[in-house]
DNA sequence: TTCTACTTTTGTAATGATTTCAAAAGTGAA
DNA sequence: TTCACTTTTGAAATCATTACAAAAGTAGAA
């Protein structure tokens, strides 16, 4: 079975890669993106950060995650309509949200990969296979 | 080759076979999503209804939005980071985003039918599958 | 080292979508 | 017609995100 999310850079060989500079900021944001691959919000990667970088400002982390974006160092998720959440994986994978918890959880199946077809003559970039439901936890507590 | 996105029902028809009682903006918004199958946004609806309602109120839209959607009247789709956008064609169906001119469109691909399926321990409720790219439009001019 | 030009960060204010809420209007049955 | 209930309305609040300009940081040249 292949090894989920297994990352073989460190955040500051991903941002060089990427051709991004690694400030202080945005090294720490990527780091966390590659430590927790939980497809954290802003705001949480924002939070979690602020403790130990007193002087991080929201506009930052904002800034910094539009940026790895863009680079190629990370992907954003529209899964969750309330909030954009980020995933330091950039390699195809599907998601899998809960309805109930709202966690949301990098699934072992391949999403389809249509890069470069045409379908219905529209040029296909990419793609995201997103699944809802009840993840492991809620799916048994439903049933009691 | 398969009708795309017929429709044997009346937007009164939907309205009472999903549980909801028709009132006048209901009616409108409902038979607005059935018309317009582009994908709207809150504010397309609003401002297109808006002329021939005159007393309608945007929040009147949103209220109808979300009780058709959990009446299972009609789906939201997430595929616009910018606005959420509705759909009254609640099969299972593809989308398409254009990141160039941002339109939404449906394609003829069927989407992977997992409901009731357990992935990793999830269970399935439904899924969507997103594709982004140029449309035909915008891909031609690029070419130029 | 100091100067200078450039990049990055910061905090505040603005924006825009969406929700809250309570009053007003509408509806339908007794 | 009244009464209870549902729906609509519009204003205000909320919340995520962006704009912006000042402050801070960085790096190379003199």
């Amino acid at each position: 079975m292949e090894v989920k999310n297994k990352i073989d850079e460190t955040g500051h060989e991903r941002l060089v890669r990427c051709g991004i500079r690694p400030s202080v900021q945005r090294l720490a944001v990527m780091n966390y993106l590659m430590e927790n691959r939980v497809h954290p919000t802003v705001d949480k990667i924002f939070s979690d950060l602020y403790p130990s970088m007193p002087t991080l400002s929201r506009t930052t982390v904002y800034n910094t995650l539009k940026l790895l974006v863009e680079s190629g160092a990370a992907i954003m998720l529209t899964i969750d309509e309330k909030n954009t959440r980020f995933d330091a994986d950039t390699k195809p994978h599907t998601h899998f949200m809960c309805n109930k918890c709202g966690a949301v959880i990098d699934l072992n199946i391949n999403p389809p990969i249509l890069r470069g077809n045409y379908i219905d003559e529209c040029e296909i970039l990419n793609s995201e296979l997103f699944l809802y439901g009840y993840c492991p936890e809620c799916a048994n507590k439903n049933k009691n």
